[in-house]
RNA sequence: GGGCGUUUAGCUCAGUUGGCUAGAGCACUGCCCUUACAAGGCAGGGGUCGGGGGUUCGAGUCCCUCAACGCCCACCA
């Protein structure tokens, strides 16, 4: 074909000019017709629109990339879909922020809402549908915003098949999805002890806890036994005190054996209470006994549940102490003490209480300070308290040895690169302690599709729970009525109220197979895209995603969801710190992409090993443009002769000898990427292709401009190594591989085959030939740059000390070695390896 | 408290099953406008492979131990 070679070529412009070319192409587009063997899947993760672009959004995706395109041109079709997480808190928290608003469901909607043009201070509040609405098309916006990055990065995912994990497909299947969980049993609701938000006030599931070191305080309180003893006790939280159920110490300390079956009376309060004995108390903490109370810490829920203790629970979902004095304190006396704290923040009512305890003598000593660490939710800003209400579990093997020794299994099956990522997953599993909490009291999410039957007066029955017709979905009970009724029955005796809760984020992307593969409703497609074949994603939401995603496949199809899992790294700093936003060190990548090109940052990512740590590094950005760059002009000047030769015509040793080098570098590079080990393919091509340009290109030049010897040799060696190495390439640089294959060939890079060994057969010869000649090469540039001289000076006398084979190696690319270091003839000797040079008079 | 990972040139990192004088790039030094490329090319200096033991003919590579850093988990009285 006609050639068309730009005389200066350069990167600018070529992300638009390929995005929108392989767009309107159909380059990645998934092709539905092949089988389940001839397809490669990839669960992509959804990124989370309402979060910030940083360096780690491009991480991760641009390795996955690279894989995809390198299993597209090994001949698979690739299925990449892409998804967006847009349900869920971080969206209603951002939405709240931009436009200074929130949600109160007990207002009606109104159609005429428009926000203001600046958020207001203090925000105002509006109905739950304005507010879904709200989300809806900030979300939409964000979307945009991460689909021009992933285009102008050149993910090359197929963007007919995207999906939103509020969308309407995504509701019915998670719905579809709980439903299932529902019939088999996998999925209960019940009234206990949760870990409680105060400031969203919803639930959070154990997999969204994190412990941050806080201060405390230690207080020493005593409790009174029946023959006035005191008995002394350390807690930080003294505002308890009137929710306490038991004292507890270990049942083989000495200290308090005679207690144990006895009682004491609270300080204050003057509530009796057991002295029991339970192995989770520590003899050698505080002063060996403890206060049970409902609840303070996870360990009190332990307590009561298997110590059978009663429910004392004096903490609201607002996070205040109860208005109303409890009954269980009888006491005048104590029922004035907590009329003082009623009302309090914990906060506040264990100010409170130290000065009344202080008072009554029942404080001693000391306070002591102690920094300690407190369970909040990842996403909160105040410590978690535990209080008593209805939610939606799925049985995780927390609470089921057989379901979890299943799971442990399921994960040892599953490939992890790299392989210790899997410990992370054991670890979870085995250190799971109680079933997956799904429910939430948000607004901006997938409904839990139920509602539930009301009796003669008017209470809710949990055990008669009304499900939809499959038909329906998705529904939202809250605004929909069950089959079998009308509206007008919402919440009157005898008829039904909606569940008001809508389910986690991690209960509906739990299903991205499912979701993306369209489970659902193309069953077609679901079978030959289901089980995929990787799951890329981040070390962190291993407990979540991926173990969630895991269990949801082993309900619904009873097998692992994917073959592979490829963790990737953590994203740092250039100062090697972890990036977040109140450190302010997150580096965004659209100006990254502007300064360097969307090829050098794909460069530095695909230099990250797999799931090793990797630090923003523009070092290693502009090498990677200069390689790009590289690239371009290397090709050029391959291209240059406007020929296209036969690669029966590579005939000359050096040439062959090239080759050889080649054919084994593409073996390298093809076993690392089916090792999903894309930085060393790229680490393989690009010290290949390095060597090429800087002694290959030399040595061959003045043969392919006609200067002597097999012309037509060295044209077809170029074209032919080219050609591998801008596919070698391709999955690494797809915009300037791209650029390149269009200056002389038909389609794109990226549907063209993958190198392989055959494309070498009868074309290899002796590696040595090129090695050795390249030495003797560098000997004498290294003659010519300490007489301070240019590369042009000729050379009079060259003389090489070299063993047999060498020589025998270098005789046959004399030709070439004279013509790139300008001398007219070479000696040899036998002998240990030596060049002396000597240089013509400037 | 437990687990995982990391520790190799000033910086960022490679070093696959132990094997010839430990590699790359950046940075640094010197040279070169050479007809693919001067926002380039060529050449060069630079490391007791975190510390200490051990196995081996031979260890950056295997074992033990210690240390620093990072991450994950843990019942916070």
């Amino acid at each position: 074909m006609t050639r068309n070679i730009p005389e200066k070529p350069g990167l600018e412009g070529l992300e638009e000019k390929w995005d929108s070319r392989w767009e309107s192409d159909g380059t990645f587009r998934f092709d539905r017709s092949k089988t389940r063997d001839e397809i490669f899947a990839i669960d992509t993760p959804p990124p989370t629109v309402s979060g910030s672009l940083h360096m780690g959004s491009v991480f991760g995706y641009v390795q996955t990339d690279s894989v995809a395109r390198y299993r597209r041109m090994s001949g698979k079709e690739v299925f990449y879909p892409m998804g967006w997480d847009d349900n869920g808190l971080p969206t209603e928290r951002r939405v709240q922020n931009f436009f200074g608003v929130r949600c109160d469901p007990s207002l009606p909607y109104d159609p005429d809402f428009i926000p203001p043009p600046e958020p207001p201070e203090p925000p105002i509040s509006i109905s739950r549908r304005n507010f879904i609405a709200l989300c809806h098309g900030l979300t939409e916006e964000d979307e945009k915003v991460f689909e021009h990055l992933w285009r102008t990065l050149g993910l090359s995912v197929d963007w007919t098949q995207s999906y939103a994990t509020i969308d309407d497909h995504s509701q019915r299947t998670s719905q579809k999805a709980f439903l299932a969980n529902l019939e088999r049993g996998e999925a209960y609701t019940q009234d206990a002890p949760v870990l409680w938000d105060v400031d969203f006030k919803t639930a959070v599931a154990q997999a969204e806890l994190e412990d941050r070191e806080r201060p405390g305080t230690y207080h020493r309180v005593a409790f009174h036994r029946p023959d006035g003893e005191k008995l002394f006790i350390e807690t930080t939280r003294p505002e308890l005190v009137c929710s306490c159920v038991a004292l507890v110490a270990h049942p083989d300390d000495d200290r308090y054996q005679g207690l144990f079956g006895s009682t004491v009376t609270s300080p204050l309060f003057g509530v009796e209470l057991p002295v029991v004995a339970h192995e989770l108390a520590e003899p050698d903490k505080g002063s060996g006994i403890a206060m049970i109370c409902t609840w303070g810490d996870t360990t009190d829920v332990t307590w009561w549940r298997e110590l059978d203790l009663p429910t004392r629970a004096v903490i609201k979902q607002n996070g205040c102490f109860q208005t109303e004095v409890p009954e269980w304190i009888e006491s005048e006396a104590g029922r004035a003490v907590y009329e003082q704290i009623a009302g309090l923040y914990p906060n506040q009512a264990r100010k409170k209480m130290a000065e009344l305890l202080e008072e009554s003598g029942d404080l001693q000593g000391e306070l002591k300070q102690v920094s300690h660490p407190v369970k909040f939710y990842e996403k909160g800003d105040r410590p978690l308290e535990i209080v008593s209400s209805r939610q939606w579990y799925i049985r995780n093997g927390g609470r089921e040895d057989d379901l979890r020794k299943k799971l442990l299994e399921l994960g040892e099956r599953l490939d992890w690169v790299p392989d210790f990522m899997g410990v992370r997953y054991k670890h979870w599993v085995e250190g799971l302690n109680g079933d997956w909490l799904i429910s939430r009291q948000r607004f901006f999410g997938v409904p839990i599709p139920v509602w539930y039957h009301l009796d003669d007066e008017g209470i809710p029955d949990y055990d008669r729970v009304i499900i939809p017709d499959e038909a329906s979905l998705p529904v939202d009970p809250t605004s929909q009525a069950p089959p079998g009724f009308s509206e007008e029955q919402r919440g009157q005796r005898g008829g039904f109220i909606g569940d008001r809760d809508i389910m986690d984020t991690w209960a509906t992307s739990s299903l991205t197979p499912q979701i993306a593969g369209h489970w659902d409703d193309d069953p077609d497609l679901f079978a030959r895209v289901f089980p995929m074949d990787i799951r890329p994603q981040g070390p962190e939401i291993i407990r979540t995603w991926l173990f969630s995603t895991l269990l949801r496949s082993y309900y619904e199809h009873d097998q692992l969801p994917w073959g592979h899992a490829t963790i990737n790294g953590w994203i740092l700093d250039p100062d090697r710190k972890k990036m977040s936003k109140s450190i302010g060190n997150v580096v965004t990548p659209i100006p990254l992409i502007e300064e360097y090109g969307s090829e050098a940052v794909r460069y530095w990512a695909c230099n990250g090993r797999p799931g090793t740590d990797t630090a923003v590094d523009f070092g290693v950005m502009k090498i990677g443009r200069r390689l790009a760059v590289k690239i371009l002009n290397a090709s050029r000047f391959a291209l240059g002769f406007g020929d296209d030769a036969d690669p029966e015509l590579i005939t000359e040793p050096i040439d062959r000898s090239m080759l050889a080098g080649l054919s084994d570098v593409v073996d390298r590079a093809t076993a690392a990427f089916e090792k999903f080990d894309y930085a060393r393919a790229l680490e393989v091509a690009e010290a290949s292709f390095w060597t090429w340009t800087d002694d290959y290109l030399e040595l061959v030049k003045g043969r392919a401009y006609g200067e002597g010897g097999d012309t037509a040799s060295a044209h077809a060696a170029l074209q032919l190594s080219l050609s591998v190495y801008l596919r070698l390439f391709a999955p690494f640089l797809p915009f300037v591989t791209e650029e390149v294959w269009s200056w002389w060939r038909e389609g794109s890079v990226h549907r063209a085959p993958w190198p392989s060994p055959d494309e070498f057969a009868g074309l290899t010869g002796d590696a040595r030939v090129l090695a050795v000649t390249s030495e003797v090469l560098t000997a004498v540039r290294r003659a010519k740059s300490d007489a301070r001289t240019s590369m042009r000076t000729g050379v009079s006398s060259l003389q090489v000390t070299a063993s047999r084979k060498d020589i025998e190696a270098l005789q046959a690319a004399e030709r070439d070695l004279l013509e790139a270091a300008r001398g007219s003839a070479v000696a040899y000797d036998d002998g240990e390896f030596a060049v002396a040079v000597v240089l013509e008079d400037a």
